[in-house]
DNA sequence: ATAGGGTTAG
């Protein structure tokens, strides 16, 4: 109820006219703040033809003896008034139009109020005064309110400090500079800045939106005494340019002078928290919430349950509204759209249940926000019935909130019901809902249909429904039809292209690896004065990375930093999986400190970047403690971890993981159970394989997908359960794809089963008849069994298919550089000193037990030849280069880009004993770590 | 309230 009251009091202004006392409360829900209803109210106020004929005949009847004033003063009703108004339009005298002014504000009718007071009569300071609050809460008519102010001082008229206090908080919606500044001149010259708190106040709130804070912060120095109005006034001027810090620092300053801090201004701080992502200052603020006594001020708890519900803390949400001793709708709605937000349909419903059974009843916004949020489209259906059933339609907000909801891969059929739901029941069909459709329609793959849509917009196509269009071009690779669109729009459309429809044009020549393209967009961008800006810079970023173009990518972010341009978390996301995917993991650490500088850490998607850096870069242990640490692990952060364990072959630190997220109430979704099928593909464990394929589907409700089923044939055909592995690809619910016979002929040739291996190498060479690797085990498989004219058979084919053998490379990093050795091609400067060491290191190793395994050498020559070969494995050469150049007890990290062989495997554990150095080994997906003359993997891979 | 950039998957 205080709240309410408060309301009230904010909304609802004084409007004084002949008698300064008396007071006129106005009902600003009679009021429809829609301009288009303002300029209708003139137009009828104006014209005699708006008076209901009821009214003109009880006019006719009426006493025509009696005084407009006094009669306007009897009128009970907005009808009376209006008969009265009738009469008045003949009389013009200044004191009845003011009067009838008064009375229309009276009944909420502002428009009708405007309309008499832009007629031109003789106004005095007064009547300016209560118009003036009267525009200030409604924000009507500003334009002609400063119009009409220009003209009266041109014409000598004098106002006063309060008068000139309102027009200045006009200039500063309007951005009227020019007259801000005279006002400001005129100020100085009457000394009235000095005096006067209220124009010092609007004032400032003039300099902070129109000119800058720093102006606002100067004339609030200047200010000999200060009042609270003073202080909270440059509060709001520090929070809405974005001055935290010296928010922050007024603030407490505030507290030091037991200046009293307004409701208004703990929301505002509350709002910048909640939009700025500032969590831990939010917290401080809900203290000071509660030592200043607001706890019972229900905007500023209701602010509070917003800025929890903003940074992911539903439970401090929880706790707040639960405090709560009174609540107004708007409290119920913020809390379910907190619950809706993080895709807890569930409590929101339960929540609906219980605002309804305390006596609330839910309006459109309850309704929007029950609809809006993740992953609602399963209870959309029932939230919409209720709502109809409680007498509400959906409004174009709810449509667009259900498309919303849609819009991804998969759910087109959902959507295609949304949209003939809405044709059905007549809905609301504005441009909003039509973009929406248009956006649903491109991000449910369904670029005919948008198109389609598109087309029937005519005329009302806005540059939102072109981009719509234009990205989904971008994003499906259909770039060269993007920039068509574009000049299309530009052409036919009239609409310029903003940065938007440009950045999606650098995407889509980014992801479809035209880098060089990409940035020829930004310098058109340029030309076209419209600035290139962190969103096009992170585009291109990611493009290059979708696309595998890992080294361009870097190149790009160089660029933007020398562009000056900052990179935000989206930036660093998309950079560290880049470095992720480079193995960089000295570069990810620079990057690990820039978040922490900055910030940035408390972003779930660079927060699980950082897991994913670490665990691809071969830091297990790094990415552990990063991961523990994250207060709030998003359910990726958890893939990525499992992911981790799986690459290392740690099978049971990776099932304790999966156990440690199913305790902590977080439910596994497909790519989950990919990490957990890899753990126990990686780790041999079979029997729990089976378990977790079973469980997923039967528990967890997740149509097993090709990915999984590749995990389990490879599983089981590694660990030797071959005809399982066959009968698996017979009975799994899709056609197996290259992938499932890709993983069948690996075990196959692990297990020397020429059979089933030649089974599987028909079927590859149809499907991917361009894939070396398959080639390279069939190659493989026969020469371990010496059957070298089935070798000659297969390299013949390939000679004759024209498959190219991929590259084969490592690399490692030596302070800032990085050394790749290649099988073929250019020699490393530093070689002879490399295999100078490495034969010292193979005489060594010798001595110590070790027996060369030759069975990886496909070629056929003598032993001693094979040996030689082994030796050149360019695994071999980056560990040796790292022994000889990396300094210190640092492991050391190789890269290699395809599989490692069981004799560099060997050679590695090695040397963790003869040189009592850590190594880790990264080949594609797997990483090993060798100590002590031990491997992760546990010689299982 | 509608459009552009972000993490996880062989």
């Amino acid at each position: 109820m205080e709240n309410l009251s408060a309301t009230l009091r904010h909304c609802h202004t004084s409007f004084s006219l002949r008698k300064p006392n008396r007071r006129y409360l106005i009902n600003p829900l009679k009021y429809n703040h829609s301009s288009t209803c303002f300029s209708l109210d003139i137009k009828h106020a104006l014209s005699s033809e708006s008076i209901p004929t009821s009214v003109s005949l009880a006019l006719s009847s009426s006493s025509s003896e009696l005084y407009p004033l006094t009669e306007l003063k009897n009128c009970d009703d907005l009808a009376s008034v209006k008969a009265v108004h009738a009469r008045v339009m003949k009389m013009f005298d200044r004191f009845d139009l003011e009067s009838l002014i008064s009375r229309y504000l009276e009944f909420g009718e502002l428009g009708y109020a405007c309309a008499i007071f832009f007629m031109g009569f003789p106004r005095n300071q007064v009547s300016w005064m209560g118009f003036l609050e009267e525009v200030e809460s409604f924000g009507l008519e500003r334009h002609r309110v400063l119009e009409e102010f220009v003209q009266l001082q041109s014409k000598g008229v004098n106002f006063d400090e309060v008068v000139l206090a309102m027009v200045l908080r006009i200039c500063s919606v309007l951005m009227n500079e020019l007259l801000g500044f005279t006002i400001h001149g005129g100020l100085i010259k009457r000394g009235a800045v000095r005096s006067d708190t209220r124009v010092v106040s609007a004032l400032m709130g003039f300099y902070g939106r129109c000119v800058s804070s720093d102006i606002a912060n100067k004339v609030f120095d200047e200010m000999p005494e200060r009042d609270d109005l003073a202080w909270n006034e440059i509060m709001m001027v520090n929070l809405r340019s974005g001055e935290w810090e010296k928010a922050v620092e007024l603030f407490r300053e505030m507290q030091f002078c037991a200046a009293k801090v307004y409701d208004r201004t703990m929301v505002k701080l509350l709002q910048v928290c909640s939009s700025k992502g500032r969590l831990e200052e939010g917290r401080q603020i809900h203290g000071y919430v509660l030592r200043l006594g607001f706890e019972a001020n229900v905007s500023v708890c209701n602010s509070l349950i917003v800025m929890y519900s903003r940074n992911g803390e539903v439970e401090s949400s929880r706790k707040v509204f639960d405090s709560m001793k009174d609540r107004d709708l708007s409290s119920w709605n913020s809390i379910i759209s907190s619950y809706t937000a993080l895709g807890y349909v569930d409590d929101a419903m339960a929540l609906l249940e219980e605002m309804e059974r305390c006596g609330f009843k839910p309006d459109i916004v309850t309704w929007n926000s029950l609809l809006s949020g993740q992953g609602l489209y399963r209870s959309a259906i029932a939230i919409l019935k209720r709502m109809q059933v409680s007498g509400l339609k959906p409004n174009s907000t709810s449509i667009t909130s259900l498309l919303q909801a849609v819009a991804e891969p998969g759910l087109l059929s959902l959507g295609k019901a949304i949209h003939g739901y809405v044709i059905r029941n007549q809905l609301c069909y504005d441009v909003y809902v039509e973009t929406t459709l248009i956006d649903m329609y491109v991000k449910t793959g369904c670029l005919p249909y948008a198109k389609l849509f598109f087309d029937t917009m005519d005329e009302k196509k806005n540059v939102v429904a072109w981009n719509s269009l234009i990205s989904g071009l971008s994003y499906a690779g259909l770039v060269q039809d993007a920039e068509g669109l574009m000049s299309k729009m530009e052409k036919e459309g009239g609409i310029k292209p903003d940065a938007v429809t440009w950045n999606s044009l650098v995407y889509g020549y980014a992801s479809c690896g035209k880098t060089e393209k990409a940035l020829d967009v930004i310098e058109k961008m340029k030309r076209n004065k419209v600035e290139p800006n962190v969103v096009s810079w992170t585009a291109i970023l990611s493009g290059c990375s979708k696309n595998g173009n890992f080294r361009n990518a870097l190149k790009v972010f160089i660029n933007m930093q020398e562009e000056g341009v900052f990179p935000n978390s989206a930036t660093v996301s998309t950079l560290l999986k880049v470095l992720g995917c480079l193995s960089l993991l000295h570069s990810g650490k620079e990057v690990h400190c820039f978040c922490l500088k900055n910030n940035l850490i408390s972003d779930a998607y660079v927060a699980t970047a950082l897991v994913d850096m670490y665990t691809r870069s071969g830091d297990l242990r790094s990415a552990s403690v990063l991961f523990w640490g994250i207060e709030n692990k998003p359910l990726a952060s958890w893939n990525c971890m499992i992911m981790g364990h799986a690459m290392f072959g740690q099978g049971q630190e990776g099932i304790a993981v999966f156990n440690k997220m199913l305790e902590a109430g977080v439910e596994p979704d497909a790519i989950t159970f990919t990490s957990v099928l890899s753990l126990c593909k990686n780790s041999g464990l079979v029997r729990e394989g089976w378990e977790y394929f079973d469980l997923m589907r039967s528990r967890y409700g997740v149509t097993p997908s090709i990915e999984h089923c590749s995990c389990m044939v490879d599983m089981l055909g590694r660990s030797g359960y071959l005809d399982e592995a066959w009968d698996f690809i017979q009975t799994m619910p899709m056609k197996p794809d290259a992938t499932i016979w890709g993983a069948f002929l690996s075990s196959c040739k692990i297990h020397r089963d020429v059979e089933l291996a030649e089974v599987a190498w028909k079927r590859l060479q149809v499907m991917e008849p361009h894939n070396s690797a398959n080639y390279m085990m069939m190659i493989s498989l026969y020469s371990s069994l010496n059957r070298w004219e089935d070798v000659e058979h297969i390299r013949d084919s390939m000679r004759s298919q024209r498959v190219r053998v991929q590259d084969l490379w490592s690399w490692i990093q030596i302070d800032q550089r990085v050394h790749v050795f290649y099988a073929e091609g250019e020699a490393h400067p530093d070689e002879g000193e490399i295999y100078f060491e490495l034969y010292r290191l193979v005489s060594e190793m010798k001595r110590s037990g070790y027996v060369p395994d030759t069975s990886c050498i496909h070629q056929n020559e003598s032993e001693a030849e094979k040996e030689k070969l082994l030796l050149g494995h360019t695994e071999k050469l980056a560990m040796t280069y790292g022994l000889i150049r990396k300094k210190g007890s640092d492991p050391i990290r190789v890269v290699k880009n395809t599989s490692i062989c069981s004799d560099c495997h060997t050679v590695a554990k090695y040397i963790t004993v003869l040189r009592n150095r850590e190594i880790v080994l990264q080949e594609g997906s797997r990483i090993h770590r060798f100590r002590d003359g031990q491997c992760s993997c546990n010689d299982s891979w």
